[in-house]
RNA sequence: GCGGACGUGGCGGAACCGGUAGACGCAACGGACUUAAAAUCCGUUUCCCGUCAGGGAGUGAGGGUUCGAGUCCCUCCGUCCGCACCA
């Protein structure tokens, strides 16, 4: 009869054990080294799938793991919980956002504490929590105090049916996502955070960062975009409002002005708005351009169109000539100065542009191996390197020649300046939602934008609020919105904006070290912990989430809140876990367990024959239904056996498809252990009775197996590649099983094995491995005990295999002992039959040996040719 | 459109610094155990030709560098992520 883990009944037991003795609460310990581990952390949008799971599994195995290797572990768990599901559950199912998002806490909280994590619950914090926003309020203020916070207008997707200001997401073919309406681009005066103030400093400390990802990094370059170039003033020659007289532009190519043929303005640049006022075609077209959204993405994928406003400039160096003025919708306002000069044989939008337009290409850099007049532009710009040509007195110079030469002129002429542009933009954080940080300002006619005072914080939300009209409920509650000045006690009324979610998570992990603390942070514990060592999240948060959080402590920095101005030293972004999608006959999605797959690979509806459409593999969600829940897993095989599973297979970085043969898999796996441990357990020498020792060659090989899996196991985990780690397990896990203990010796490296194997699998698999352990006679919990060590001796291997290649093409291998001198192998090489074959004829003309690699002969043709 | 990544057997993937491609898992097939099934154990499994021996091809496609390329370089194709009010 085999022997069963029962894991339903085991796996609780054990996390009662950890609760109870509380061996994961964080406590600061001067001196000893610290290890911070942090997920990114969730937001409480209902069930959670296993699909989230991934990420706090990883999480958990580098806490675990870190734990045994003697660092003082901090891994805390928290909720983004301000957001706008929670408005729109609201308006949906007429539940209070606050209701409903502590309900959603409470479910995901249980879920989570079922995946076995290792958390400090003592520390959780929700964003939502007035204990949080508190504080929150407060780092604004120190903001709006030292000019980092500030306000001005900005443009916003407006629909005008719900009276709402819509998310780019909300924003579908230019029309509500509710309301079908016709999205309009509408100016607010809003909140702006001053992350530009820090551009330089948050692009070069990017170098700095040696454990995030590249990728990451050179996205948030990319990002920050920092450029240097031109602003230099175009004169209009026949400008008809006072307003119009000159147009500034900012240019990366100064040095292609001779090729210039347009000018191009964004539609909301003040001259493109103040030429509207008495043109009406110009007006439409604005309007026109206003009906894209402000999504960048849209922007740029849209057909390049313009509206020649009849203005001309005159060309800075070229007298008597001008250029036509455009709006054009492809133009930024806010990147730059609203405006530039195309120069369309050197760019391709402007190439497109002038095509379309019918206006002059003139090539004015030319390839240093093409002559100037055979050299032309058809339907691609010419953006590489080259000679000036068609220019003047820039001809024959280089580009950085030109730009320089160009940059002198109207710097002397005083119509120009060097600049360096960031592509990065000021954050704006205003939202018109009720769901967030309240903005703790008042605005008094008497008095202007008034600070709330300390004593008066936290800005509370109000609680009785309604979601039947349209708009922010914040702006009609007459009691909370209408507020006495706290300067001049005349009557004012409060911010109604509150903070974008983004705010809530830029400083999160500061808090964890001092969840409970009156003030923003406590210096000495974010001394201790910060910053975090390892943080875990999806890629999607590449550039805003990780900027701002870069932001955020800068300033807080600068505060003398914490001493760091990095707050993640590690970086790891892992990837999503899919599933198979099910639509029954009528289009419907379903839930993996409402379907059943027969032999055919056919689906049908669990119970019925009716025929279930298999779609594509697509990332786990709620809205197509492809989603497991835990529990079911839980349930019936174990957290342990999910957790395997997440880390087996797949690289942590890419995505993964759950199916249920790997589900299946893992659960063999896990009783596979527990079955190798229980039936030997009873027949070992009791723990530490007799050192492992070596002198029969099967104790011997399976202590080197033993080893190798240490080592290996080891610098798997410490390099994130867990599914590495996982293979090398089973590998050990293969050895054991076909191990049949004969002397004492192999009992007692049975014994060294049997326990190391436990060790290995603790972060992974720790239930299961507290199971063992406890059947081994380990003393305490295998959570507390420390990580293997491996015995370089072990690990070393006298014998290598080679293998022999001529020409480079495989024939053969030879084993020979480790670092054998070339002549040996050269020898050995030569002398095996199947080289000697491939050789035939042909001369060696040369023998590459790579010591412990490969040898391979080259030959060339037959000998006497 | 711009920026970033990825592409290896039937499937997920491994391959450290340019050095035996396919570790490990899944699936499939064959066998043992069993009255039978499940579970478990043993074996085979990149493809093509071949009974074997052996030979040939092979890491999205095409080219290049090298004694040697999955790995480096160029061009192309495909898939995914981000683009500032989703979190």
């Amino acid at each position: 009869m085999s022997i069963r883990y029962n894991a339903a009944e085991a796996e609780p037991r054990w996390r009662a054990v950890w609760e109870r003795e509380q061996i994961f609460r964080a406590v600061e310990r001067p001196g000893a080294p610290k290890y911070y581990v942090l997920e990114m952390f969730p937001y409480p949008s209902g069930k959670i799938h296993i699909g989230h799971g991934r990420n706090y599994v990883m999480g958990d195995v580098v806490a675990r793991f870190k734990r045994a290797q003697g660092f003082n572990v901090l891994h805390p768990m928290g909720w983004d919980a301000f957001g706008m599901p929670a408005e729109n559950a609201a308006m949906e199912q007429k539940s209070h956002p606050r209701q409903w998002t502590e309900a959603n806490i409470a479910a995901m909280k249980e879920q989570l504490r079922l995946l076995g994590l290792s958390i400090d619950w003592s520390r959780e914090i929700a964003t939502c929590d007035p204990a949080y926003y508190v504080q929150q309020q407060r780092i604004f203020l120190k903001m709006l105090n030292s000019g980092l916070a500030y306000r001005r207008e900005s443009s916003v997707n407006w629909d005008p049916v719900d009276q709402t200001v819509l998310a780019n997401e909300q924003v579908i073919d230019g029309r509500g996502w509710r309301s079908g309406a016709l999205v309009e681009t509408r100016k607010l005066t809003q909140w702006f955070l001053r992350i530009t103030e820090f551009a330089d400093e948050l692009l070069d400390a990017l170098k700095t960062l040696d454990r995030w990802p590249e990728k990451v990094r050179v996205m948030q370059e990319n990002w920050i975009g920092r450029s240097e170039g031109l602003r230099f003033q175009f004169r209009v020659t026949n400008a008809p409002r006072p307003e119009a007289e000159t147009i500034d532009v900012f240019t990366t190519r100064p040095d292609t002005i001779f090729g210039a043929s347009f000018c191009a303005l964004a539609p909301d640049h003040p001259v493109s708005l103040a030429l509207a006022e008495t043109d009406a075609p110009l007006a439409d077209f604005i309007a026109e351009c206003r009906r894209h959204g402000t999504s960048e993405a849209a922007l740029e994928t849209l057909e390049k169109k313009g509206f020649d406003t009849g203005l001309r400039v005159a060309h800075p160096f070229e007298e008597g000539e001008t250029l036509p003025v455009y709006v054009a919708n492809f133009v930024l306002m806010g990147y730059g100065t609203g405006a530039i000069f195309g120069c369309p044989a050197h760019d391709q939008r402007d190439l497109d542009f002038a095509r379309k337009y019918k206006l002059p290409v003139r090539p004015v850099v030319v390839p240093v191996d093409v002559l100037p007049s055979d050299f032309e532009v058809a339907d691609e710009a010419y953006t590489g390197d080259g000679r000036l040509a068609n220019s003047h007195f820039l001809n024959g110079m280089s580009i950085a020649e030109a730009k320089a030469a160009v940059a002198d002129r109207m710097e002397g002429a005083g119509i120009g300046e060097r600049q360096i542009q960031f592509r990065l933009r000021d954050w704006g954080i205003s939202r018109q939602r009720y769901w967030g940080c309240p903005i703790p300002v008042i605005h008094c006619e008497a008095c202007g934008v008034v600070p709330v005072p300390e004593k008066d914080l936290p800005v509370r939300l109000p609680d009785d609020v309604t979601f039947d009209a349209p708009g922010n409920p914040l702006d009609r509650h007459p009691t909370w919105k209408n507020v006495a000045c706290p300067d001049c006690g005349k009557p004012a009324r409060r911010e109604t904006d509150t903070m974008d979610t983004f705010v809530d998570s830029s400083w999160y992990f500061a808090r964890f070290c001092s969840p409970h603390s009156d003030q923003i942070v406590d210096r000495a514990a974010v001394d201790y912990w910060l910053p975090v060592d390892q943080y875990i999240g999806g890629v999607e948060h590449a550039i805003l989430h990780l900027l701002y959080a870069r932001f955020y402590t800068r300033a807080m920095q600068r505060f003398g809140l914490v001493g760091e101005a990095e707050p993640f030293a590690g970086l790891f972004t892992q990837g999503m876990i899919t599933h198979e999608t099910y639509k029954d006959a009528a289009g419907h999605w379903l839930f993996p367990d409402e379907v059943e797959k027969g032999e055919d690979g056919k689906a049908v509806r669990k119970g019925t024959d009716e025929a279930v459409q298999i779609g594509p593999i697509e990332k786990m969600s709620k809205s197509k239904k492809n989603v497991v829940p835990p529990e079911a897993v839980a349930s019936t095989y174990g957290v342990d056996c999910a957790r395997w599973f997440m880390l087996s297979d797949t690289p942590p970085e890419r995505d993964s498809e759950w199916t249920q043969a790997g589900v299946d898999g893992a659960w063999r796996f896990t009783q596979r252990v527990f079955r190798i441990v229980s039936e030997n357990a009873a027949d070992l020498p009791p723990r530490g009775a007799v050192g492992p020792n070596a002198s029969s060659a099967t104790a011997l090989e399976l202590r080197q197996a033993t080893h190798r899996a240490i080592a290996d196991v080891t610098a798997d985990l410490e390099g994130f590649r867990f599914n590495r780690a996982v293979a090398r397990i089973y590998e050990l896990v293969n050895v054991l099983n076909g191990f049949k203990p004969a002397a004492a010796d192999d009992k007692a490296a049975l014994r060294e094995a049997l326990e190391a194997l436990t060790l290995l699998i603790a972060p992974m698999t720790p239930h299961l491995a507290e199971e063992c352990w406890r059947i081994l006679g380990g003393e305490k919990l295998v959570a507390l005990a420390q990580w293997p060590a491996a015995d370089p001796e072990l690990i070393r291997r006298d014998r290598v295999t080679i293998a022999v290649q001529v020409n480079g093409k495989r024939r053969g291998e030879i084993e020979i002992a480790r670092d054998a001198d070339e002549e040996t192998v050269r020898g050995a090489a030569l002398g095996l039959e199947a080289v000697t074959r491939a050789i035939g004829d042909n001369a060696i003309r040369k023998v590459v040996v790579v010591p412990n690699r490969i040898a391979n002969i080259v030959v060339g043709e037959a000998k006497g040719a």
